[in-house]
DNA sequence: TGGTAGAGGCTTTTT
DNA sequence: GCCTCTACCA
């Protein structure tokens, strides 16, 4: 019998393919498994045509999994299949019918980067406006925000009240207007636009939902209004509408999304069928109850329990650390006694509110050679020489994007400097045309030396628009490199060359593997493949690595071992978001969602200073650690104020001065504190100066050779701090210098 | 035009 | 504490 291993409710929403049905489908609960088996028994039991149903993930990577995991189930039946975010599903549709909203088929796609360019760009323009915004960013935000909540330039204009709304508007209006103008579409538009299509032309949105017998949403609980729309639209010949989400997990309201959408689904569509699934196969119960016990604390939710059959598991532990540095050398303890009980460092994952709280990790990861991979801390495709390559790319598939011309026409430096770009763009915006063709017009207006500077830029430029005509991407991006020497230019401008070079290399890589691949091999397709990719789509998972990445980043994962970090009043709760109610919530949910990642033990972490923008600050442990029931704790959670520390309060938002602080951290009153203020039994050994048995194993002196076990031999230059946190700089012979904590990295006397 | 130094902002979370 | 932008000088 198919599908026999299922639970009741699970067999029920795999099998219940007819009309809107809504699952509540709680963490862990097996909706991943829900969603494929349902698509299999529509392919294999009830002979639909993979061709006509449509499935929304939330990252790409999600996408790509569960047409692996139906390939191997249902040999051949992915390839017709209709899987994947609703950005890019968005441009599949769009390069198909975009015509009908206005939509050129070779539109260009501007990342959050590209849309930031062109909202300063227009505030330079509008200077007496630009007072009204505080940054160009804010207003990026603001104008993506009315996007997705299917507000127009027109209606923002309706709406303003005050002076500072209207101009708002106005800029948003021109925003919107420059866009079109080169020819690029932005990440609200590729879903925006769907909907403007099927609003303006119903014959295209008939297409698409007659087309369209089956619609799954997945992370229904995170879609935002236009993206409702765009379902709608779908769902809206056949009605089998089938969304999966859970209202404890929703944590993108600052995206627009609605978690009403799930609350009143039933109001929207009359009929629907509704399944919860509430058995969790993933955490332990101790675990389970510990969120459970979390997340009671919100008012505005449906209510449901999770529960599980399986063991009841180990106590979660919380440990409270002085600063970000001792709760680094803390995760590192744990992790270390994770592995050696047996768990692989692939299965451990170091959670955190903020991605800038990675920093403090990723330095002592480091010194103590602690293999680990990060998601989402500087964007792979966000770093400068990344951009710089993929701007010529733009410009040269699209010349009507100024944005980017505008980004490389002096990278490398060709004496084509501001003087001449003012020129330049000053003639653009009195003709109406773009940067390129104001270029190709300016001849007579420049001076004789900008001239022949611009002229030959224009030569560079059309020579590479000629080539990417029928070349392959990767052949395009390797002339570019060559026409501009772009790794004279690094070596010339960046002592951190190297890893730069590195970084330009890794992207011609993925330019060749990308054309291994894929059907298009063009560089606009390649283009539009690079700008829909999150950062999670490329997590390794086989790596054999520790991973550390936002909470965010690790909704829908799972792992033997997580460990959440940061727990305090200010970071998580963040300082944004503690006077609105409402928002707190938000903040809870996404600590719910950071416990449930963990399959059989939770760690918590928190620090009583942590440097915030330079200043180190006192903090007060989170809300959230008192709403964790204390029967599944190890032990409880002491206050970790410690009057001969902190002069009698550990008050939140106290700045320490540096100097303050280092006089605090001297060995006798570090040890008071750690005698009053562990809270853990094993107390992290990494606390500040603590004398620990064996520090003086490691005697590395300046000067000494020494080995270790990845970079090999070298000679030490440098030794610092005491006990567990020695560090010794070492030159290795390979050339390279690096920093370790003796205590921590594979390293020893020669 | 290009280099540099100092100021200022930034850190919530992302397709 | 780090990155980006700007102002000023060579």
């Amino acid at each position: 019998m198919p599908h026999a291993d299922l639970n009741e409710r699970q067999r029920e929403a795999v099998l219940a393919t007819e009309g809107p049905i809504l699952v509540i489908a709680g963490a862990g609960s097996g909706k991943t498994r829900v969603l494929t088996e349902r698509i299999g028994h529509l392919i294999a039991d009830l002979r639909v045509s993979p061709y006509e149903i449509l499935a929304f993930t939330f990252t790409n990577k999600a996408a790509r999994e569960m047409k692996e995991r139906l390939e191997r189930v249902h040999p051949g039946s992915t390839e017709m299949l209709w899987v994947g975010t609703f950005h890019a599903t968005g441009v599949r549709i769009l390069r198909r019918h975009g015509d009908g909203a206005g939509v050129r088929r070779d539109f260009s796609i501007y990342d959050t980067d590209d849309s930031t360019g062109l909202v300063k760009a227009i505030l330079a323009r509008n200077p007496n406006d630009a007072r009204f915004v505080k940054s160009p960013r804010v207003l990026r935000d603001i104008i993506s925000r009315m996007k997705n909540d299917l507000v127009t330039p027109e209606l923002a204009a309706e709406r303003a009240v005050s002076n500072g709304e209207q101009r708002v508007a106005a800029l948003y209006a021109e925003y919107e207007r420059d866009l079109r103008k080169a020819n690029a579409l932005d990440f609200d538009d590729l879903i925006n636009k769907v909907v403007e299509l099927f609003a303006a032309r119903d014959d295209v949105r008939e297409l698409y939902a007659r087309h369209f017998r089956y619609v799954l949403v997945d992370e229904f609980q995170d879609t935002n209004p236009i993206q409702m729309a765009m379902i709608d639209g779908l769902a809206s010949y056949h009605g089998n509408l089938f969304v999966v989400g859970d209202d404890d997990q929703s944590i993108y309201s600052w995206r627009g999304a609605r978690v009403e959408h799930i609350l009143e689904f039933e109001e929207v569509y009359p009929a629907t069928k509704v399944i919860r699934l509430e058995q969790n196969y993933r955490s332990t119960q101790t675990i389970l109850d510990a969120a459970n016990g979390v997340i009671a604390h919100n008012q505005g939710r449906k209510g449901k329990n999770l529960w599980t059959d399986g063991g009841v598991g180990d106590k979660v532990r919380v440990t409270a650390c002085l600063d970000e540095e001792s709760e680094a050398l803390s995760v590192i303890d744990l992790v270390k006694r994770e592995v050696s009980a047996g768990t692989s460092l692939k299965q451990i994952a170091i959670l955190y509110r903020t991605n800038a709280q990675s920093r403090a990790l990723e330095d002592v990861f480091k010194m103590g050679s602690m293999p680990y991979q990060i998601i989402g801390a500087v964007r792979f495709y966000e770093r400068t020489e990344v951009r710089d390559i993929l701007a010529y790319c733009k410009c040269i598939v699209n010349p009507a994007d100024s944005i980017n011309l505008k980004r490389i026409i002096n990278v490398p430096r060709r004496g084509i400097g501001k003087t001449t770009i003012d020129q330049l763009e000053a003639l653009a915006a009195d003709r109406g045309v773009a940067l390129v063709d104001a270029m190709r017009e300016a001849q007579s207006t420049l001076g004789a030396a900008a001239a022949s500077r611009v002229q030959s830029f224009l030569a560079l430029f059309d020579e590479l628009r000629r080539m990417a005509d029928t070349e392959v991407a990767p052949h395009v991006i390797d002339a570019i490199l060559k026409a501009t020497q772009y790794h004279k230019h690094l070596e010339e401008n960046y002592p951190d060359f190297e890893a730069r070079v590195e970084n330009v290399d890794e992207l011609v890589s993925a330019a060749h593997s990308y054309a291994e691949g894929a059907e298009d091999k063009s560089l606009r397709a390649f283009l539009e493949e690079v700008a829909l990719v999150a950062d999670v789509d490329t997590l390794d998972l086989e790596s054999g690595q520790l991973t550390l990445m936002t909470i965010h980043n690790a909704k829908g994962l799972e792992f033997d071992a997580v460990i959440v970090t940061g727990m305090e009043e200010g970071l998580f709760p963040h300082y944004n978001s503690i006077d609105d109610p409402t928002a707190v919530e938000e903040e809870r949910r996404l600590f719910y969602v950071g416990m449930t990642r963990a399959r059989q033990r939770l760690y918590v972490t928190f620090a009583a200073m942590r440097r915030r923008m330079g200043m180190m600050e006192g903090g007060m442990p989170s809300r959230f650690l008192n709403e964790i029931p204390e029967r599944t704790l190890e032990s409880p959670i002491e206050p970790v104020a410690s009057p001969s520390v902190y002069g009698g309060a550990w008050s939140p938002r106290r700045e320490y001065s540096r100097s303050l602080r280092d006089e605090y951290a001297q060995p006798e009153a570090a040890d008071s504190y750690s005698q009053e203020a562990s809270v853990a039994p094993s107390r992290p050994t990494a606390l500040p100066a603590a004398e620990v048995s064996g520090g003086s194993e490691h005697n590395y002196e300046v000067g000494m050779r020494i080995r270790h076990d990845r970079f090999g031999a070298g000679i030490v230059r440098k030794v610092e701090g005491r006990g567990e946190q020695t560090r010794v700089t070492v030159i290795f012979d390979a050339g390279s210098e690096r920093k370790f904590l003796v205590h921590y990295a594979p390293m020893r006397p020669l």
